[in-house]
DNA sequence: AAGTGGTCTAGACCACGTG
DNA sequence: ACGTGGTCTAGACCACTTA
């Protein structure tokens, strides 16, 4: 087994090359950095517990303190998980981080409840220029779009497609069932976390399609949000669009 | 001048008085508690310079480090902004903070503009029911109503109504004009600054009244955005409804 | 040059979970 | 009893701003 101790590069003294001012670079930042990449190359899976503080400062030649400065700042972007008394762990999509961190929908009475989904076709198709755009593709890829509704407490709510670069998730359609949680789906298959999304949402009305699957009459009033989702290295790697019913839920946001 | 210096109890092994396990309390989280009473007792108003780290270390009878770690929360929760060099701030509703904290409202083109507000009315009245709960109003309390548009690129997208408690907010109706920016007010003419907020989206379509306001056709859909403004102490100080126009603009969040 | 916050280190001790 | 993360301290040095 090879041993994984290296030291980092703690020459901090940049003199600037030309032109750019080359910020200073703390080293916890470079530190969380190199834990970082270790999630992206699938080295530390989700849920796996990481080495001590102690340890992960002898490896990288750098003082617990600096570990630890790091660590708090993955876990405050819910890579980690800090469980004192027992270590730190990967974040899991079933932590509780994506279930509530990215679903935002709300019962009125302030009741949060998970969502069953129901997957309605995945289909592979040629991008549209849209998606072209939101998911950053290049001519010629492939797109998984995933159609699906969503019910809380019982009543269907959510319409939503789901649109993936195929090539990130290959044989997509060979698994069944899809599960409820995506997110968890898209870590444990394909190796790919999401670290983030930004959601933009505006109104429309139910087309007939939205109607039948919603149970609700066309033209009625919906929010539409649409989100897209980027991995760990900030590549966007899904765009999902979802259409609610907002009489009995509500989209709810805190606001710091 | 009394001198203030008073050493904060650090008496931590608490042992639980009965039924409570009464947690364990982090020097820290008592630091900041007392620098937070000075912002709500309004000894340190928004924008005054603090005293170094090492004067409230002296003052407070714990080491810099303790005292960091208190700062560091209060400005992550941008109630305080730290400048390397010149030192530590309370913030300002002018320093982008309630700007683009509070205001979601973006161009679809991606392009964040700063609305400018018209007042149409601003009333005394008694609460409605629903109001008397979101502000958690005792009977015969009496409230404020802002009634006022605001235009984002030259066009009014957005009809909104501010609820205030009228006790918290004496004179308000002499206040000509109300400036765009209604946080700056409250903190400026009332001691009163708005810690954190609540959103709820929902949808609606616009009546008569909103269709004359936003210049558009009745039964248009809009976005309804309800939100609750709480104080430093954690009171609910604002209850605001937004009915805003979402063709060329929507609303946006990012998640993490 | 002086003063501020920012980084980094080292070590002591505490709270928590598990064996 | 042990190992983990969490807190608290003390001090050195660095980066940034102002004067």
């Amino acid at each position: 087994m090879a041993n994984r101790k290296q030291a980092l590069d703690k020459s901090r003294h940049v003199t600037a090359g030309q032109g750019q001012p080359l910020r200073f670079r703390p080293l916890y930042s470079q530190v969380r950095e190199a834990l970082v990449s270790r999630l992206i190359d699938g080295s530390w899976p989700p849920g796996m517990l990481l080495p001590s503080e102690h340890q992960l400062a002898a490896e990288l030649g750098v003082s617990q303190g600096t570990v630890r400065k790091a660590l708090d700042a993955m876990a405050a972007d819910n890579l980690l998980v800090r469980r004192q008394g027992r270590g730190t762990f990967v974040a899991e999509p079933e932590d509780g981080r994506m279930i509530f961190q990215f679903f935002r929908l709300v019962a009125d009475d302030g009741h949060r409840g998970l969502p069953d989904s129901s997957v309605i076709s995945i289909r592979r198709a040629d991008p549209t220029p849209v998606e072209l755009e939101m998911l950053q593709l290049s001519a010629g890829q492939a797109v998984w779009h995933i159609e699906r509704t969503r019910e809380l407490d019982g009543r269907t709510v959510i319409a939503e497609r789901i649109c993936l670069p195929a090539d990130r998730f290959p044989g997509l359609d060979r698994i069944d069932p899809i599960p409820n949680n995506v997110y968890a789906l898209y870590a444990q298959s394909f190796g790919l976390i999401i670290a983030r999304a930004e959601e933009r949402v505006k109104t429309m009305t139910a087309s007939d399609a939205d109607a039948a699957l919603l149970d609700c009459r066309e033209g009625v009033p919906l929010i539409e949000v649409s989100r897209t989702g980027y991995a760990l290295d900030e590549t966007p790697v899904e765009w999902r669009i979802s259409r609610c019913l907002t009489d009995q839920f509500h989209y709810a946001v805190s606001l710091k």
